[in-house]
DNA sequence: CGACTTTGACCAGCGC
DNA sequence: GCGCTGGTCAAAGTCG
């Protein structure tokens, strides 16, 4: 009996492993803008073989012409060596200027809502141009300059050229109007390269950097099914003092395990709202502070959910999603998820490539194996030292694995949490008192949001471009204006824009993405809005409350 | 009694 | 091959 049962086990993971990899050898997509080929041309171009009874001349001439070809290209290399350069420069004066704004705009930020609404929203008259919200990591191999040599003359294409040739990036990209073609469009770019070095992510206890292929029943996972070997998770960051957070869904545990370096206890749940549903949830304290909560999410729902949980699964499945279209990406390719994954999007871009070498990794002190699994991770806890900061997200990470034990992860920081009331409203988080009438500003633009895969003006950006300069540079020799950095964090993360264009994206990816029945209930091109406890992280159902922190399970 | 939690056992992946 | 570790299973216990 007990023999039968383990042979359907390992029939039951045989085929669940033999029928992933297929998609792995997808179609090497051409390098944009690599200009290599042109060279070779050129290189190549002389040696004309089986051609002996040329002419002298027609030899001569070959040559000659070979050598003006050469030089032409020599010049244009040079040409291109010379904007790049300048380019740079561009960058540098633009990233100063940066600085000085935000620095001024957080002495602002001190300002009421009411006040700073308005001022959004004139700045969003003021800047209707397109803001690109970019979450990804670069290969800072600095050969990628040169071969990024292109006659383009922004920074976007420069941008490109390092999508496309092996950074992961994760980036929504914001068209103002997103009607444009999509190859020749100019999101901005600002691919801030993220070299997440060790230091500066100190505080990663999770997701843990060895997860094995968990789930067997990874077959009904639509969203993930490209790619059920490197099954997406979402880790969730949050100050909660309840054993679990309540995201709105019903879990039941099947499982507890102490974690290797973290003394609590690492609790397993699964959804019950249906009985085949694929989607797994792992909540485990933070073992430096005990009242953050860590919550990882796998899989995606195969069944309608409640209203209250169409919020995380959005958040999950949007964040899946966006792991996963660039997973699925081919090496030395990008997926432009927008167009290619997410039809929804539309003037939201989402790159992810994974075909990088690992430049930085977690490091992760508690947890040392690499993960398996590429992992975005929210981080809704707070800092205190940024505690005047009211908007709730903290840290938008991603961690992808690779080939070895290093990971990659990209982050977004978000403001704090605390003891703040926190909803999510069709993928948004709102923050603060009553959701109903907590951001009236956001209420007013998520329909156009979403309808138009629009984001607000530029801010966004910069809430990007802060995050990564936050994450990137922290242990940087030179860290770029320390208390310029930290007054930018509050201003950027008092910006609901920054919650709208976030939203935006996810409630597209997911509206995308659940189309077939996935657990978001959004839907493409219309507003949806969630009842303001959709996302209460103080207070769990009974499903899903789970004595884990008192649990000794273990092995 | 059904749903859920607990918990020891088991399995698979990975590093050495 | 072996040990470690993360993840899952399933029987037993608990609860409403």
């Amino acid at each position: 009996m007990e023999e039968n049962l383990m042979k359907i086990k390992k029939e039951k993971t045989a085929d669940s492993s033999s029928s992933g990899d297929e998609e792995s050898a997808a179609a090497v997509l051409p390098k944009a803008g690599d200009k290599r080929p042109y060279c070779e041309n050129a290189d190549t171009k002389p040696s004309s073989p089986g051609k002996k009874d040329l002419s002298s001349s027609n030899k001569d001439d070959e040559l000659e012409s070979a050598k003006s070809e050469m030089g032409e290209v020599r010049e244009e290399n040079q040409r291109l060596k010379m904007y790049l350069n300048r380019i740079m420069k561009d960058y540098q004066k633009l990233q100063m200027q940066f600085y000085d704004i935000v620095g001024q705009d957080s002495k602002k930020s001190l300002a009421p809502p009411n006040d700073e609404h308005q001022q959004i929203e004139e700045e969003e008259e003021k800047e209707p141009e397109l803001v690109s919200l970019t979450l990804g990591r670069f290969s800072s191999d600095s050969k990628r300059e040169d071969k990024g040599k292109t006659s383009g003359s922004s920074i976007h294409r420069k941008a490109e050229e390092m999508r496309g040739n092996e950074g992961l990036s994760l980036a929504l990209d914001y068209k103002f109007e997103a009607s444009k073609s999509e190859v020749d469009d100019e999101p901005l770019p600002n691919p801030i390269p993220v070299n997440i070095s060790q230091e500066q992510k100190e505080e990663e206890t999770w997701p843990p950097r060895k997860v094995v292929k968990t789930t067997k029943s990874g077959g009904d996972d639509e969203v993930l099914q490209q790619n059920p070997a490197k099954k997406a998770r979402v880790c969730v960051r949050t100050r909660c003092d309840t054993p679990t957070m309540n995201d709105g869904c019903q879990w039941r545990k099947y499982g507890q395990k102490i974690a290797k370096g973290n003394p609590c206890p690492r609790a397993y749940y699964r959804c019950t709202v249906a009985p085949s549903c694929p989607v797994r949830k792992q909540v485990q304290r933070y073992a430096e502070d005990m009242s953050i909560l860590i919550t990882t999410y796998e899989g995606t729902h195969n069944h309608p959910l409640p209203m209250s949980a169409t919020a995380m699964a959005s958040t999950t499945c949007a964040a899946a999603s966006m792991l996963l279209s660039g997973s699925t990406s081919s090496a030395g390719s990008y997926v432009p998820s927008s167009t290619s994954s997410h039809p929804a999007l539309h003037g939201l871009n989402i790159y992810l490539s994974d075909n990088s070498k690992p430049k930085f990794y977690l490091p992760n002190t508690s947890l040392p194996s690499a993960s398996s699994h590429p992992t975005i991770t929210l981080d809704l806890t707070s800092t205190p030292s940024s505690s005047s900061s009211s908007f709730p997200f903290n840290r938008f990470s991603s961690a992808y694995p690779t080939s070895s034990r290093y990971n990659t992860s990209t982050s977004l920081s978000f403001g704090s949490l605390e003891s703040n009331t926190v909803s999510w409203v069709n993928g948004l988080f709102t923050y603060g008192g009553s959701t109903q009438q907590q951001h009236p500003y956001m209420k007013s633009h998520i329909g156009a949001l979403n309808i138009n895969g629009r984001t607000p003006p530029s801010t966004v950006e910069n809430n990007i471009y802060q995050s990564f300069m936050q994450k990137n540079h922290p242990g940087h020799p030179q860290p770029p204006l320390p208390d310029t950095v930290a007054a930018a964090t509050k201003a950027i993360t008092k910006d609901p824009n920054f919650q709208s264009a976030l939203a935006a994206a996810l409630t597209s990816i997911i509206s995308a993405g659940n189309n077939g029945g996935g657990g978001g209930g959004a839907q493409p091109g219309s507003s949806l809005f969630l009842q303001p406890n959709a996302f209460p992280f103080s207070a769990p159902k009974s499903a899903s409350t789970s004595p884990s922190d008192t649990g000794n399970h273990s092995n």
